[in-house]
DNA sequence: ATCCTCCCCTAC
DNA sequence: TAAGGTAGGGGAGGAT
């Protein structure tokens, strides 16, 4: 589980080994008291260090550099002779192959040494092809201090496994290694006593006598560094899961290394495969075995319930959602504010939040060193568990939050710890921002325990100490009612807040004048900059830069080149405590993603996993239109023979669909043919992971709070203001149509109109245009859809893409009339113009023409999730209510009311308004479905299950519902339980707006490789293409089809039957029999069908 | 010129 | 025991 998005594999560590290179080193040094008498051998070399290492980033540096060496954050532009890393990804290393990589040890080895060592005998990775016997005697030679650790050698004999034991932290690293002599390389000596336990309410007492700080803080900075350098890496975290795993299935044989397993992938070690695949595919099967039977799905779900971090990231989410929803109700009431004559920021935050909710319910821990943590760190050298929060004794021994529990034991072994209390903190925090509440005009929600208001207008006069007094009023009211301390910073913008806040804590409020700004942050560690973490502060303090005042050195030209446009200017501008970031205060959300493991039954697991992501998005109430499926996955043979390459590596492979989903079906059938894409060797894989992007709120994010939404009328409302105004993007119909028509090469065109226009907007912009009050509640999703728009040039509402078909349907001919009219009137890009014009006018007449098969004839058959939106929405405004009223019967039995259309309504397109992502969300948007698309993937899904059965909602039955309620059904029908009501108008846009982008998008993509190739179908993977495809085909030739097509498409069959997914071939045949019984056109595709069948069977 | 994809980084 | 999740900003470099 790692945080970040990689899947890397890490090496088995062999902690000996580091620790007493290191040690090593420092004796060594501290024989030689000056840098000067550092012997240069690496002298004319210019060395860059990638990825985590064992010796860390930081102290490579040191090393090379006092030997002269040139070290080099950057590989481009540099002449690097040499790249450091202990373990490199497959792309890393291609990208690296022309360099020479060593390991780490080669420059440990040669300061020990106190002269260069040949690097060869260091390589990362072999080139040789057979690595595993190389790697073997390339660990023997190594030098001394490996071979101390003998035993681990035969499993993992590669040398730069050892040092991913980098992988972890540095300082956890030292910790397990050193069983005895903790910490010893730092040169402290740790008093052993007995750690005390955890206090669970029963031991609580007892534990009060042990509780006397230790001691304090001497060796803090040096530890201190260390502990937050941190940045758990991809590596490290993988090389934990992996590495474990491996040792548990080696089961007889003690674990090499002392980590604990955190195992939640199922992946083999590295190492093993080195030494022998069939080794490796042993232990991997028996890791596979035991995974897969049963743990996987329990697993994942008390791993998620005792994990802080999906706690705080869930709560987050819910928070804005939850204030973006108060905002919006609010905004009559901040709009009677007086004006602001200056912008105030506060920023507030709880003080270990965690720890403090903890203490504030056994008082007697009052005074004594408290941390929360799952484990008690009485197993100093094993325990990796993280301190998620420690009060301000604690910290006073150096312990932070996030550092390892071992590690803290070891700076404080009379450390109290504290089981989390999850429940507890997510009511505090719903106190802690019903009280803040009141005192913002705007707020943002930071996290948990933590929030950014702008007070401009709650102060009345400036300086004169109301600041002071605000903030403690506010404090106090917290205190009282939460029992927590809270503490405050105030200044002109968010960054000084926040620092303000820095400085405030524990328990205090700071308030920085405008006047004082430059001085205030003058002596600030860059560190303490929001948004410079680890690497940013390496890279800086590289060039030697630690405070704010050194950085004000540097021309923004100059850092704008370094870090880049936006970090450059970044940095420019923090260092003089400038920052003009607003308060994100209604941003929706942009994505969403889920991580696991997985296995054998890859595809099982595949499922599985879709299930869940698929519920997420439900409860997100958003749909994606992309997806990504990451694997890990031991790397193949061959591959590393070329390359040279490691055992293992992540690759990834995304696909964007063509419309918005989060059904489990569509994902996992999405997911499963990336998998196939990677036709990975089950055995092969560590690790599987399935992230949706390119989210759409179907409606608005409901918090869970006490949300409660509005009318429905409201959306109604807006609805009709929006369309009203609505620009519209006819664009996508036409662009759609065209489409069709050419059906050759396409391929994501509309896309780009889209994202133009994205580009431009600003949420805050967007939101500003909002017209009228009644939006309110929709804000967010008018201003994507502004946002959009104003990029055209347009006005406020939706974009025709978000006007719901269906909506347009319910309202009377005048109505609807007018509304075509509206959008027909403005015309936006340049694609769109004509069409526009068209559109309005008969875009709901004439569209079908463009593409006989398109005709309503055609098209009506199918089941509903067959049907194509785009089609639908093109066709004329009649037509299509035929074709949906068709549907309608036999889906109206489905048909429940509730769930899943209030997802889909959602709302905002493509959320991102402010950022250059915008446009790509945009561009999103305009490729999404809405309910149609629900439908129809459901549809898919039932198709799956039953057959080609179909339909459950009547397109038409959908339409005819009021909003509200037609949301509903949507909803339910997909099981999610989502929404709420007030979306719905959100909703309705959206749904349509989806509807029709998305329809665009498939038209483009899908039919247009139908007929072009007979890869095109193997081209496609993904079941809907396919069925697109197969549309396409049969609408195109209704007199037959031609022999190659259909020797293609039997090949495609067969393919899929010798590649077992009998699965996607049924539903490619339940598809065609639909088609067939409902396109009557013709036998041969009866014929077809006949034949596929048997094949399948 | 922009895109988009694949990362990397940061934050809690 | 232990649960190293997850959203979003941003950059590099290739595709268009
Ligand atoms: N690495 C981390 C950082 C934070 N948290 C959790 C526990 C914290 O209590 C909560 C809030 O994070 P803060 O950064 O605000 O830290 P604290 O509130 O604990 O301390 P303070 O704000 O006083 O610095 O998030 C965590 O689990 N792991
Ligand atoms: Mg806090």
């Amino acid at each position: 589980m790692t945080g970040s998005a990689e899947f890397r594999i890490k090496r088995p560590i062999e902690y000996m080994r580091a620790k007493k290179a290191k040690l090593k080193i420092q004796e060594a040094e501290l024989q030689r008291q000056t840098p000067d008498e550092f012997p240069p051998i690496f002298r004319g070399l210019t060395i860059h260090v990638n990825g985590y290492t064992n010796p860390s980033h930081a102290e490579l540096r040191r090393l090379i550099v006092q030997r002269d060496g040139d070290f080099q954050h950057y590989l481009s532009k540099s002449k690097v002779t040499n790249i450091v890393a202990s373990n490199l990804t497959y792309s890393k290393m291609h990208e690296f192959r022309m360099y020479k990589i060593v390991t780490p040890n080669w420059i440990i080895d040669s300061v020990t040494a106190g002269r260069l060592l040949p690097w060869r005998d260091y390589r990362l990775y072999n080139p040789v092809a057979s690595q595993t016997h190389l790697n073997f005697q390339e660990t023997s030679r190594k030098s001394p201090t490996k071979a101390s650790h003998s035993p681990t050698s035969l499993v993992k004999p590669l040398e730069h496994e050892d040092v991913s034991e980098a992988h972890q932290r540095t300082s956890q690293t030292e910790q397990s290694v050193s069983s005895g002599s903790s910490a010893g390389a730092y040169g402290r000596t740790f008093t052993s006593r007995e750690p005390n336990e955890v206090l669970t309410s029963a031991e609580e007492d007892q534990a009060m006598d042990t509780a006397e700080p230790t001691s304090p803080a001497d060796n803090q900075p040096s530890i201190d560094k260390r502990t937050r350098s941190p940045r758990r890496n991809v590596d490290d975290i993988s090389s934990k899961y992996l590495f474990r795993v491996h040792e548990l299935d080696a089961s007889g044989s003690p674990p090499t290394s002392p980590r604990k397993r955190r195992i939640i992938s199922m992946s083999h070690e590295p190492n093993a495969s080195i030494v022998g695949a069939e080794l490796n595919k042993e232990l991997l099967a028996n890791e596979w075995n035991r995974k897969n039977s049963s743990l996987a799905p329990d697993f994942m779900e008390k791993f998620y319930k005792q994990s802080r971090l999906h706690y705080l990231s869930t709560w987050k989410a819910e928070l804005k959602a939850y204030t973006s929803r108060l905002q919006q109700e609010q905004v009559n009431r901040i709009q009677r504010r007086p004006a602001a004559t200056r912008r105030l920021i506060m920023h507030i935050d709880l003080d270990c939040f965690f720890a403090s909710v903890g203490i504030r319910d056994r008082p007697y821990l009052a005074e004594m060193p408290v941390a929360v943590s799952h484990s008690k760190g009485t197993d100093t050298e094993n325990s990796s568990s993280d301190v998620a929060s420690s009060n301000y004794i604690a910290r006073k021994f150096g312990i932070r939050n996030g550092m390892n529990i071992g590690k803290a034991r070891q700076l404080c072994p009379n450390l109290f710890v504290i089981p989390y209390e999850f429940e507890k903190y997510k009511k505090v925090s719903h106190k802690f921002y019903s009280i803040i509440f009141q005192y913002a005009d705007k707020l943002q929600a930071v996290s948990v325990d933590e929030a950014l208001l702008d007070i401009s207008t709650q102060i009345a006069k400036a300086d004169c100490g109301e600041e002071e007094e605000f903030a403690t009023r506010i404090r106090a009211e917290i205190k009282e009612i939460t029992g927590c301390n809270a503490s405050v910073g105030i200044g002109p913008n968010i960054l000084v807040a926040r620092i303000a806040t820095r400085m405030a804590k524990p328990n205090g409020h700071f308030y920085c004048k405008p006047s004082e700004v430059l001085d205030f942050m003058a002596d600030e560690d860059i560190e303490h900059l929001p948004g410079v973490g680890w690497a940013l502060a390496e890279k800086l303090e590289a060039k030697g830069i630690e405070k704010l005042v050194q950085l004000r050195q540097l021309s923004k030209l100059s850092l704008q080149e370094e870090f880049g446009a936006k970090t450059g200017e970044m940095l420019y501008n923090f260092a003089r405590g400038i920052d003009n970031r607003p308060l994100e205060v209604d941003k929706p959300r942009q994505s969403w993603g889920v991580r696991f493991e997985n296995e054998e039954q890859v595809r099982k697991f595949v499922t599985d996993l879709s299930g869940e992501v698929s519920k997420r998005l439900v409860s997100v109430e958003s749909k994606a239109r992309a997806l990504t499926l990451k694997i890990r996955k031991v790397e193949a043979t061959e591959a590393w023979k070329h390359m040279g390459h490691g055992p293992c590596d992540s690759y990834s492979k995304s696909v964007t669909l063509s419309r918005l989903t989060n059904e489990t079906s569509l994902i996992a059938e999405h997911a499963w043919a990336l998998m196939k894409q990677f036709n990975p060797n089950p055995n092969d894989i560590r690790g599987i992971g399935i992230q949706m992007q390119k989210l759409q709120p179907v409606k608005e994010p409901v918090a869970n709070y006490n949300a409660r939404h509005d009318v429905s009328s409201q959306r109604k409302l807006d609805f009709f203001a929006k369309s009203a105004k609505v620009t519209l993007e006819p664009d996508d119909l036409e662009t759609s149509v065209s489409k069709r028509n050419d059906l050759q090469q396409e391929g994501r065109a509309h896309g780009t109109s889209g994202p133009t226009k994205a580009s431009t907007n600003n949420s805050e912009t967007a939101s500003s245009v909002t017209p009228a009050t009644e939006t309110v509640a929709s804000v967010p999703n008018r201003r994507q859809s502004i946002t959009t728009t104003q990029t055209f040039s347009q006005i406020d509402l939706p974009p025709w893409s978000q006007v719901d078909p269906s909506v347009l349907l319910d309202m009377p001919e005048k109505t609807r009339k007018k509304i075509l009219q509206a959008y027909g009137t403005r015309q936006i890009g340049p694609q769109t113009d004509h069409r526009d014009n068209d559109v309005r006018t008969e875009a709901p007449k004439q569209r079908q023409h463009p593409n006989p098969t398109l005709r309503p004839s055609m098209v009506s058959l199918p089941s509903a999730s067959q049907l194509d939106p785009q089609v639908l929405e093109e066709l004329p405004a009649s037509v299509r209510q035929e074709i949906e009223a068709a549907y309608t019967k036999s889906t109206t039995g489905k048909l429940n009311s509730t769930e899943t259309s209030a997802a889909r309504t959602s709302s905002s397109v493509g959320a991102r308004v402010g950022k250059g992502h915008v446009t790509k969300e945009a561009t999103i948007s305009l490729t999404q479905a809405p309910k149609w698309n629900l439908i129809r993937f459901k549809r898919q899904d039932d198709a799956e299950e039953s057959g080609t059965g179909t339909d459950d909602i009547d397109p038409e039955v959908l339409a005819a519902l009021p909003e509200d309620v037609r949301n509903e059904v949507l909803a339910e029908h997909h099981r999610t339980k989502l929404a709420e009501q007030r979306q719905m108008e959100h909703k309705a846009n959206y749904e349509a707006l989806k509807r029709i982008e998305r329809k665009v998008n498939r038209s483009s993509a899908e039919s247009v490789r139908v007929s072009s190739t007979p890869p095109s179908l193997m081209g496609h993977v993904y079941i809907d293409d396919i069925r697109g495809d197969l549309r396409s085909w049969v609408n195109e030739f209704p007199e037959g089809p031609e022999p190659e097509d259909v020797s293609t498409v039997q090949n495609y069959l067969f393919k899929l039957v010798t590649y077992k997914d009998l699965e996607k071939a049924s539903l490619i045949l339940l598809y065609w029999r639909a088609l067939a019984d409902k396109t009557g056109s013709g036998d041969w595709i009866a014929q077809i069908y006949g034949t596929g069948w048997r094949l399948v069977q």
